[in-house]
DNA sequence: CGAGATTCATGTGAAGTATACCTTTAGGCTTAA
DNA sequence: AAGCCTAAAGGTATACTTCACATGAATCTCGTA
């Protein structure tokens, strides 16, 4: 047994290294330089600029789709703002926070104690006023004259959980500060997002707006060549790959993020396998692996009332339509086998939409007349991956 | 035949409850003078 | 007497429940042509 392993290590180790750099193809990656993006670069730039000076800059509003470079176009010019901060000993600080993160900052509370954290202070999970936690948060904003920059990233979804009042507070608070100064950028996957946005809020967070279109072939390509070249060995790339990389990420509205993903899990699937380069049979298998990874992911972290309430709709899938209250009588059974306890039916309601709101599931209101109204629910997994996300949900729920 | 009323199954909002966690306060014990 | 620890009291956020009302088109009803 050891004498197969070492046997298998050597080998490992003889076997010429795939990546050079595996770092560069991963979506926390800042690169130097960022392709095709200038004009919106610059435009960030110009914008953030007057905090610099120790002015405030505009709010600016970020639209665009996932995958066009927005967090990334942000977080360079941060960079670079901060840099250039240092070197003249100017008090300026960029706060990025997610808003998309469950737990992190999905509600109010959870983001201004976010907030505050990120100024060094500890912030209990529950337990204080909202209010006690936005003081500290102003408190240690206004201690002392800097500009700080608020990146609000999926803002969106904040909002849609939280209401815009928090953004309302958070664009009056210049008028409370002594010392400081606050800038927000929020962004934005949903283009028709600021609609249905409070029109105070909507004009105070959008002084500046700007939109990232999404790339074309060509500009994935060029971005997917440069990538590649830091990020594998010379030669692993088979003629062709990085073209048909660049063709379905066109497809997939130009989302480089997921290009960049297809070509790395299509390189550790090569290498896996022991092959000496990608090819492109290796990019389709990476194709459905990240999907399904997407999936099995999402799923897997779920609570485990969702998981069941998931369940629940997987075992009806079979026969075409069904609604909620079938759903709810599954589940119900699923709880006992579980030993869980079932949830009200309007809790599950909305648990429901939420697994709607993630992708897993189709869920919308119809009525059915005479016969009442309800949700029409269907599920949006590949058929391919369900008999796996079944099996997860099995394992998770214990259920045999 | 068609306009309006009815009906069903559940959506949805508001208010209440349980839980987990926080700070403050008061008491009790120890310690040092 | 001052200091320190602990436990109780009083407070909050969040996830969930309970209650009650809203919804909206298929179906029914009934007056009219």
């Amino acid at each position: 047994m050891g004498q197969d392993l070492n046997n298998f290590f050597e080998k490992f180790l003889k076997k010429q290294n795939m990546f050079k750099d595996k770092k560069v193809l991963q979506s926390a990656h800042l690169p130097n330089e960022i392709l095709h993006r200038d004009d919106q670069i610059n435009q960030i730039a110009q914008i953030l600029a007057p905090a610099l000076r120790l002015e405030r800059p505009s709010n600016v509003f970020i639209y665009g789709k996932t995958g066009t470079g927005k967090t990334l176009s942000i977080k360079h010019t941060s960079q670079q703002l901060l840099d250039v901060a240092k070197t003249r000993n100017i008090p300026l600080k960029i706060v990025y926070v997610n808003c998309k993160l469950k737990k992190i900052a999905d509600t109010e509370y959870r983001l201004i104690a976010e907030l505050a954290r990120f100024f060094g202070k500890a912030i209990p999970p529950t337990g204080l006023p909202t209010d006690e936690v936005y003081n500290i948060f102003f408190r240690e904003l206004d201690r002392e004259k800097k500009v700080v920059i608020l990146v609000l990233d999926e803002i969106d979804q904040l909002v849609k959980k939280a209401g815009d009042q928090i953004i309302y507070n958070l664009t009056r608070i210049n008028s409370d500060l002594k010392q400081a100064e606050l800038c927000l950028v929020g962004i934005s996957n949903d283009l028709a997002f600021a609609n249905n946005l409070d029109p105070r809020v909507k004009s105070s967070l959008s002084e500046e707006e700007l939109v990232f279109p999404p790339y074309n072939a060509l500009q994935i390509q060029d971005i997917l060549q440069g990538r590649a070249i830091q990020a594998f060995s010379d030669g692993v790339l088979e003629q062709g790959v990085i073209q048909k990389c660049a063709a379905y990420a066109a497809r997939e509205h130009g989302d480089i993020r997921r290009a960049l993903e297809l070509l790395r899990v299509a390189g550790e699937l090569a290498e896996r396998k022991g092959l000496s380069a990608i090819t492109l049979a290796e990019l389709d298998e990476a194709q459905e692996k990240i999907e399904k990874d997407r999936f099995v992911d999402v799923v897997f972290t779920q609570p485990k009332q969702f998981q069941a309430v998931l369940y629940s709709i997987i075992m009806m899938e079979k026969d075409s339509a069904f609604f909620t209250g079938d759903v709810y009588d599954i589940y119900k059974k699923i709880c006992q086998k579980a030993n869980l306890r079932p949830l009200t039916q309007r809790r599950v309601s909305d648990v429901i939409a939420e697994l709607d709101m993630l992708g897993i599931i189709n869920a919308r209101v119809i009525s059915k007349g005479r016969y009442g109204r309800t949700r029409e629910i269907g599920l949006s997994l590949p058929t391919e991956i369900e008999p796996k996300i079944k099996q997860i949900l099995e394992e998770s729920l214990l259920l045999t």
